[in-house]
DNA sequence: GACCAGGCACATC
DNA sequence: GATGTGCATGGT
Protein backbone atom coordinates (compact mmCIF):
# COMPACT_ATOMS: atom_id res chain seq x y z
CA UNK A 1 0.00 0.00 0.00
CA UNK A 2 1.22 3.51 -0.10
CA UNK A 3 2.77 5.99 -2.81
CA UNK A 4 6.48 5.08 -3.58
CA UNK A 5 8.17 7.92 -5.95
CA UNK A 6 6.19 7.67 -9.51
CA UNK A 7 8.07 6.32 -12.68
CA UNK A 8 9.37 8.77 -15.16
CA UNK A 9 6.17 7.86 -17.50
CA UNK A 10 4.03 8.89 -14.38
CA UNK A 11 5.72 12.12 -14.00
CA UNK A 12 3.09 13.80 -16.24
CA UNK A 13 0.20 13.24 -14.20
CA UNK A 14 1.07 16.21 -12.01
CA UNK A 15 0.86 14.47 -9.17
CA UNK A 16 3.12 15.21 -5.87
CA UNK A 17 4.75 12.49 -4.62
CA UNK A 18 4.37 12.58 -1.03
CA UNK A 19 0.40 11.98 -2.29
CA UNK A 20 -0.86 8.59 -1.58
CA UNK A 21 -2.78 6.97 -3.55
CA UNK A 22 -6.24 7.34 -2.44
CA UNK A 23 -5.62 11.37 -2.59
CA UNK A 24 -4.18 10.60 -6.78
CA UNK A 25 -7.43 8.71 -7.21
CA UNK A 26 -9.62 11.28 -5.88
CA UNK A 27 -7.47 14.12 -7.77
CA UNK A 28 -7.98 12.05 -11.06
CA UNK A 29 -11.67 11.52 -10.64
CA UNK A 30 -12.87 15.19 -10.02
CA UNK A 31 -10.60 16.74 -12.50
CA UNK A 32 -12.74 13.80 -15.10
CA UNK A 33 -15.86 13.89 -13.54
CA UNK A 34 -16.00 17.62 -11.35
CA UNK A 35 -18.68 17.89 -8.56
CA UNK A 36 -21.22 15.21 -8.33
CA UNK A 37 -23.93 16.96 -6.10
CA UNK A 38 -24.66 14.48 -3.61
CA UNK A 39 -26.96 13.14 -2.00
CA UNK A 40 -29.92 13.95 -4.30
CA UNK A 41 -32.87 14.84 -1.46
CA UNK A 42 -34.14 18.09 -0.15
CA UNK A 43 -34.40 17.13 3.24
CA UNK A 44 -32.01 14.71 5.76
CA UNK A 45 -35.13 12.56 6.38
CA UNK A 46 -35.40 12.04 2.61
CA UNK A 47 -31.90 11.38 2.56
CA UNK A 48 -32.76 8.68 5.16
CA UNK A 49 -35.60 7.02 3.41
CA UNK A 50 -33.28 6.87 -0.21
CA UNK A 51 -30.57 5.55 1.49
CA UNK A 52 -32.94 2.45 2.81
CA UNK A 53 -34.93 2.24 -0.49
CA UNK A 54 -31.66 2.33 -2.70
CA UNK A 55 -30.20 -1.00 -1.38
CA UNK A 56 -29.41 -3.11 -4.15
CA UNK A 57 -31.24 -1.26 -6.48
CA UNK A 58 -30.75 1.39 -8.91
CA UNK A 59 -31.16 4.99 -7.69
CA UNK A 60 -34.42 5.88 -10.70
CA UNK A 61 -36.49 2.95 -8.93
CA UNK A 62 -35.66 5.06 -5.77
CA UNK A 63 -36.54 8.44 -6.99
CA UNK A 64 -40.12 7.22 -8.30
CA UNK A 65 -41.03 5.80 -4.81
CA UNK A 66 -39.79 8.66 -3.32
CA UNK A 67 -42.26 10.60 -5.49
CA UNK A 68 -45.32 8.41 -4.70
CA UNK A 69 -44.29 9.25 -1.26
CA UNK A 70 -44.09 13.05 -1.75
CA UNK A 71 -47.47 12.52 -3.59
CA UNK A 72 -49.04 10.85 -0.57
CA UNK A 73 -47.63 13.42 1.65
CA UNK A 74 -46.42 10.11 3.15
CA UNK A 75 -42.42 11.18 3.22
CA UNK A 76 -42.54 12.11 7.10
CA UNK A 77 -41.79 10.47 10.40
CA UNK A 78 -45.52 10.18 11.42
CA UNK A 79 -46.97 8.90 8.16
CA UNK A 80 -44.64 6.38 7.90
CA UNK A 81 -45.13 5.61 11.66
CA UNK A 82 -48.85 5.40 11.45
CA UNK A 83 -49.23 4.00 7.68
CA UNK A 84 -50.10 0.34 7.78
CA UNK A 85 -46.87 -1.52 6.32
CA UNK A 86 -48.89 -2.90 3.21
CA UNK A 87 -49.42 0.62 1.94
CA UNK A 88 -46.22 2.10 2.70
CA UNK A 89 -45.29 -1.26 0.19
CA UNK A 90 -47.25 -0.05 -2.02
CA UNK A 91 -46.27 3.34 -2.07
CA UNK A 92 -42.42 2.47 -2.68
CA UNK A 93 -43.43 -0.37 -4.97
CA UNK A 94 -40.95 0.78 -7.69
CA UNK A 95 -37.95 0.85 -5.50
CA UNK A 96 -38.15 -3.18 -5.24
CA UNK A 97 -38.14 -5.95 -2.53
CA UNK A 98 -40.99 -3.03 -1.38
CA UNK A 99 -41.97 -5.76 1.69
CA UNK A 100 -38.71 -5.69 3.00
CA UNK A 101 -38.07 -2.19 2.71
CA UNK A 102 -41.26 -0.93 3.98
CA UNK A 103 -40.36 -2.98 7.20
CA UNK A 104 -36.98 -1.37 7.41
CA UNK A 105 -38.65 2.06 6.69
CA UNK A 106 -40.58 1.53 9.76
CA UNK A 107 -37.79 0.25 11.94
CA UNK A 108 -35.88 3.06 11.35
CA UNK A 109 -38.73 5.56 12.22
CA UNK A 110 -39.09 3.17 15.14
CA UNK A 111 -35.60 3.67 16.09
CA UNK A 112 -36.03 7.65 15.76
CA UNK A 113 -38.90 8.11 17.94
CA UNK A 114 -37.97 5.93 20.74
CA UNK A 115 -34.09 7.35 20.74
CA UNK A 116 -34.56 10.73 19.60
CA UNK A 117 -38.30 11.90 19.91
CA UNK A 118 -38.58 11.35 16.15
CA UNK A 119 -36.04 13.97 15.45
CA UNK A 120 -33.55 14.13 12.96
CA UNK A 121 -31.54 17.11 14.31
CA UNK A 122 -31.32 15.31 18.29
CA UNK A 123 -30.04 12.19 16.38
CA UNK A 124 -27.92 14.10 14.94
CA UNK A 125 -26.50 15.62 18.01
CA UNK A 126 -25.45 11.61 19.40
CA UNK A 127 -22.18 10.83 19.65
CA UNK A 128 -20.89 9.44 16.47
CA UNK A 129 -19.22 5.83 17.43
CA UNK A 130 -22.45 5.38 19.52
CA UNK A 131 -24.77 6.53 16.91
CA UNK A 132 -23.59 4.18 14.47
CA UNK A 133 -23.55 1.19 16.81
CA UNK A 134 -26.76 2.13 17.18
CA UNK A 135 -27.49 2.06 13.68
CA UNK A 136 -26.27 -1.03 12.92
CA UNK A 137 -28.66 -2.64 15.53
CA UNK A 138 -32.09 -1.12 13.19
CA UNK A 139 -33.13 -4.37 11.42
CA UNK A 140 -32.13 -3.39 7.75
CA UNK A 141 -29.51 -0.77 8.65
CA UNK A 142 -26.35 -2.36 7.84
CA UNK A 143 -22.81 -0.60 7.29
CA UNK A 144 -23.30 0.84 4.01
CA UNK A 145 -26.98 2.17 4.48
CA UNK A 146 -25.71 3.75 8.43
CA UNK A 147 -22.88 5.16 6.86
CA UNK A 148 -24.95 6.81 3.96
CA UNK A 149 -27.17 7.92 6.84
CA UNK A 150 -24.19 9.38 8.72
CA UNK A 151 -22.53 11.42 5.89
CA UNK A 152 -25.29 12.07 3.75
CA UNK A 153 -27.72 13.15 5.58
CA UNK A 154 -26.72 13.91 9.01
CA UNK A 155 -22.50 15.18 7.90
CA UNK A 156 -20.53 13.33 9.84
CA UNK A 157 -17.04 12.44 8.39
CA UNK A 158 -17.37 8.75 7.86
CA UNK A 159 -16.45 6.79 4.44
CA UNK A 160 -18.95 4.79 2.90
CA UNK A 161 -18.06 1.90 1.32
CA UNK A 162 -20.27 0.33 -1.60
CA UNK A 163 -20.03 -2.27 -4.29
CA UNK A 164 -18.66 0.48 -6.52
CA UNK A 165 -15.79 1.38 -4.24
CA UNK A 166 -15.03 -2.47 -3.99
CA UNK A 167 -15.22 -3.15 -7.84
CA UNK A 168 -12.86 0.12 -8.43
CA UNK A 169 -10.47 -0.18 -5.72
CA UNK A 170 -9.78 -3.71 -6.66
CA UNK A 171 -9.90 -3.60 -10.49
CA UNK A 172 -7.24 -1.30 -10.62
CA UNK A 173 -5.24 -3.02 -7.80
CA UNK A 174 -5.66 -0.95 -4.69
CA UNK A 175 -7.92 -3.19 -2.68
CA UNK A 176 -8.19 -7.08 -2.66
CA UNK A 177 -11.69 -7.26 -3.57
CA UNK A 178 -12.19 -9.96 -0.49
CA UNK A 179 -11.26 -7.25 2.21
CA UNK A 180 -14.00 -6.49 4.80
CA UNK A 181 -16.12 -3.19 5.15
CA UNK A 182 -14.15 -2.46 7.35
CA UNK A 183 -10.73 -3.02 5.79
CA UNK A 184 -11.82 -0.65 2.92
CA UNK A 185 -13.23 2.08 5.67
CA UNK A 186 -9.90 2.26 7.35
CA UNK A 187 -8.11 2.47 3.92
CA UNK A 188 -10.29 5.74 3.37
CA UNK A 189 -10.51 6.64 6.87
CA UNK A 190 -6.10 6.66 7.19
CA UNK A 191 -5.33 7.56 3.71
CA UNK A 192 -7.34 11.09 3.46
CA UNK A 193 -8.11 13.82 6.02
CA UNK A 194 -11.33 13.75 7.80
CA UNK A 195 -13.53 16.21 5.88
CA UNK A 196 -17.27 15.63 5.25
CA UNK A 197 -17.00 17.41 1.83
CA UNK A 198 -14.39 15.38 0.62
CA UNK A 199 -15.68 12.02 1.80
CA UNK A 200 -18.62 12.99 0.49
CA UNK A 201 -17.72 14.05 -3.08
CA UNK A 202 -15.13 11.12 -3.54
CA UNK A 203 -17.40 8.09 -2.48
CA UNK A 204 -19.96 10.17 -5.57
CA UNK A 205 -17.00 10.12 -7.70
CA UNK A 206 -16.08 6.17 -6.99
CA UNK A 207 -19.54 5.74 -8.05
CA UNK A 208 -19.32 7.64 -11.44
CA UNK A 209 -16.43 6.22 -12.65
CA UNK A 210 -17.83 2.65 -11.73
CA UNK A 211 -21.11 2.92 -13.40
CA UNK A 212 -18.94 4.10 -16.78
CA UNK A 213 -15.85 2.32 -16.67
CA UNK A 214 -16.04 -0.95 -14.74
CA UNK A 215 -18.66 -2.80 -16.30
CA UNK A 216 -16.50 -4.53 -19.31
CA UNK A 217 -12.91 -5.07 -19.62
CA UNK A 218 -12.69 -2.88 -23.24
CA UNK A 219 -14.20 0.12 -20.88
CA UNK A 220 -11.74 -0.66 -18.68
CA UNK A 221 -8.69 0.35 -20.31
CA UNK A 222 -10.55 3.58 -20.99
CA UNK A 223 -10.66 4.35 -17.42
CA UNK A 224 -9.14 7.81 -15.89
CA UNK A 225 -7.96 5.43 -12.82
CA UNK A 226 -6.10 3.21 -15.36
CA UNK A 227 -2.72 5.37 -14.61
CA UNK A 228 -3.15 4.37 -10.55
CA UNK A 229 -2.41 0.82 -11.32
CA UNK A 230 1.31 0.58 -12.07
CA UNK A 231 1.61 2.91 -8.71
CA UNK A 232 -1.07 0.73 -6.54
CA UNK A 233 0.73 -2.35 -6.90
C1' DG B 1 -35.01 -13.44 -21.57
C1' DA B 2 -30.83 -12.63 -18.99
C1' DC B 3 -28.45 -9.50 -16.34
C1' DC B 4 -27.74 -5.71 -13.30
C1' DA B 5 -28.62 -2.07 -9.79
C1' DG B 6 -25.64 3.13 -4.52
C1' DG B 7 -27.68 -4.36 0.71
C1' DC B 8 -29.32 -6.84 4.42
C1' DA B 9 -30.96 -10.67 7.37
C1' DC B 10 -31.02 -15.21 8.22
C1' DA B 11 -29.82 -20.21 7.85
C1' DT B 12 -26.32 -23.40 7.49
C1' DC B 13 -21.87 -25.35 7.63
C1' DG C 1 -16.12 -16.55 9.58
C1' DA C 2 -17.55 -17.80 5.02
C1' DT C 3 -21.08 -19.00 1.90
C1' DG C 4 -25.83 -19.39 0.03
C1' DT C 5 -30.48 -17.68 -0.40
C1' DG C 6 -34.70 -14.73 -0.42
C1' DC C 7 -36.28 -10.33 -1.27
C1' DA C 8 -38.53 -7.60 -6.55
C1' DT C 9 -38.82 -3.70 -9.62
C1' DG C 10 -37.45 -1.48 -13.94
C1' DG C 11 -33.83 -0.41 -17.43
C1' DT C 12 -30.56 -2.28 -20.94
Amino acid sequence: MGLTRPSRSQENFSFTWNMNVFEIIYKTLFKTFGPQHWWPGETPFEVVVGAILTQNTSWGNVEKAIKNLKAGQALNARRIDEMPVHALAALIRSAGYFNVKAKRLKSFIRFLVANYQGSIEKMKREDLQVLREKLLDVNGIGPETADSILLYALGKPVFVIDAYTKRVLSRHNVVDRDKSYEDFQNLFHSSLRRDVKLFNEYHALLVAVGKIYCRSNPLCDKCPLRVIRPIAL
